[in-house]
DNA sequence: CCAATTAGTTTACAACTGTAAACTTAAAAA
DNA sequence: TTTTTAAGTTTACAGTTGTAAACTAATTGG
């Protein structure tokens, strides 16, 4: 199903939703166990969490007997792309790539990672702009977030 | 100031802090304003966000008589990196290549962007590792999310 | 100087989050 | 089959967030 991407996962149940991703299966043992040695979370907490990501459609309850297990309903990657994109999509789009980077740099990226975002670059810079234009005011009001000095107010 | 970076910006008040670092300096008259035609707010609700950033730190008002401006108390550069990072922070290490990719891909750059990209990659591959390990589950219990299919479970 | 008008401050309130206890089955052990 | 134990379901509860009304204190227009 490809309905996922709407899904919100909040903080706390992004941690539960990547135990379940890694192991694909899970008892609810295994999760509360996990969450405890890694979160110190109450065994309840982990129940909860469990069962608010099962009625938001992010897991889904297999088995017909008593211990169930639980599998995601929603791709891990997709997860994440949707989640990166949407928080990029709320900030100023001049200052996207300056993010990226900042992003890049935090991180540890493989081999393979970084050919292929060097591809998807190359691929882009074809036909990318000159400059991105600021977004952040409602048309009309023209306005460049960029504009001269990124002043930081008074006590300095 | 660089005690920025942890002040927790809301997904509302970042749609406010935008029209404030734009304009550097606004008076909350411009503000309710703008927030008016871009997100149909009632002037309480651009006030009640107001409030609540100058109690967080990440705005200032200055002047000394009635009508008060008010200015930007954190860079919004740093903001964004910051939200970024946090956001790649809680997901497995192994997939942010992906999740990076995803973002670049659904973005526009400018040639600039794109080059410094490049640029940074190309010095992050001198020391990439041939994989990245997956971080999401406490250590010792060894599994990697990456292996194998991105099943998603039955009904499909 | 008094009345309108604004700007700023409090209070409100439901939904969502993080965290967890309590309760109710169903399964396993005795 | 009775008791224990583990799994699953409800209820709880304070803090945050989105949204906004109401109230108070300055400003400004007469």
């Amino acid at each position: 199903m490809i309905d996922e991407q709407q899904v919100a996962i909040t903080d706390s149940e992004w941690e539960l939703m990547r135990a379940v991703w890694t192991l694909k299966r899970v008892s609810s043992r295994q999760l509360i166990t996990i969450m405890e040695e890694e979160r110190q979370w109450a065994d309840s907490t982990t129940k909860t969490l469990l069962r608010r990501l099962i009625k938001k459609g992010a897991i889904t309850p297999v088995g017909d007997a008593r211990p169930y297990d639980y599998v995601p309903a929603v791709q891990e990657q997709a997860s994440m792309d949707a989640a990166a994109v949407r928080l990029f999509d709320q900030m100023c789009a001049m200052r996207a790539g300056s993010a990226v980077a900042a992003v890049i740099n935090s991180r540890e990226l493989s081999q393979a990672d970084i050919a292929q975002l060097q591809q998807i670059l190359q691929e882009k810079a074809k036909t990318a702009p000159q400059m991105v234009a600021c977004n952040c005011l409602p048309a009309g009001m023209g306005e460049n977030c960029m504009s001269e000095g990124d002043d930081v107010d008074g006590q300095r």
